[in-house]
DNA sequence: GGCAACTCCTTTGTATGCGAACCATTAACC
DNA sequence: GGTTAATGGTTCGCATACAAAGGAGTTGCC
């Protein structure tokens, strides 16, 4: 059996990265029986939240590289989980809107979410899972 | 429209996510100009903790999954980072050792993870530093 | 000895993630 | 009003990530 190096525990980075690859790997798991992934559920929460938004303005609410999420969304008309539409004053933009299909799930999906953020945060007492947010906004 | 019953700022996935995302892609800057990526830097660090190990105890070392390792490897021996030695005893087997020129860079390349994670800690006082790498390590 | 089971690693396929270059369009300004 | 700058999106190149399958080698067990 191998060993983790001292230092290793005590890297931010390399722990911070491993909770991470934890928390978004299980979500993954959760998500796969619908056919989505964890980027695509979080378009549709941003989308849920306000439709018609253009695909710059989403990136900049889910702080997202606009090169990442151009495929992202493409793969998402593909499977019909959103819509693009045209603007007609700025031929530029796309608006963008969740399908009837995405908009049916909406509810478990979101139940999905919720579930999933419960898990990760089991091990945590009510007070350590509001301190650690507010520890992960500051770092944000 | 119907209202998100969670908002993202206070889903920890998504906090999590973001988190990681900027204390990667400032460590990712901060060893650019070494020609080397945040994940070839962490192997250097296993394989200097402990020189010759085999592919699979890296990964089990770092929590990597085998595929993943496969291409950062080859990529490092590709760049002169690594040397992989195949085993006599067990010819599936590579040992891997950091290279000369790796081992002449090991003081410098330590201390900028040092100072990536000061920086990234930076908004921390130190109580609060020592309760945040507690949390993480109980979501590994 | 021999074959099944297991292990190590690679390969393939899909999905991020981001820098940089690029095209089309719109805004800004002289 | 025409050149320049800025913006929105796509594409390319590279580097993770991981599931699944496959090839080569080793072990276990009768």
């Amino acid at each position: 059996m191998t060993k983790i190096p001292e230092d290793l525990p005590d890297c931010t980075v390399f722990l911070l990265g491993k909770a991470y690859q934890k928390a978004h790997g299980d979500f993954q798991k959760r998500l796969k029986p619908y056919g989505l992934t964890n980027m695509q559920h979080l378009v549709l929460e941003g989308l849920w939240y306000q439709e018609g938004l253009t695909a710059a303005e989403l990136g900049k609410m889910l702080i997202l590289d606009k090169a990442t999420l151009s495929g992202v969304l493409e793969r998402m008309v593909e499977a019909g989980w959103i819509r693009k539409e045209q603007s007609p004053d700025d031929r530029r933009i796309f608006h963008l809107y969740p399908s009837a299909k995405a908009n049916d799930m909406k509810e478990v999906l979101i139940e999905e979410r919720k579930k999933a953020n419960g898990e990760l945060l089991a091990g945590f007492s009510l007070e350590e899972q509001l301190l650690f947010k507010r520890l992960l906004r500051v770092l944000m």
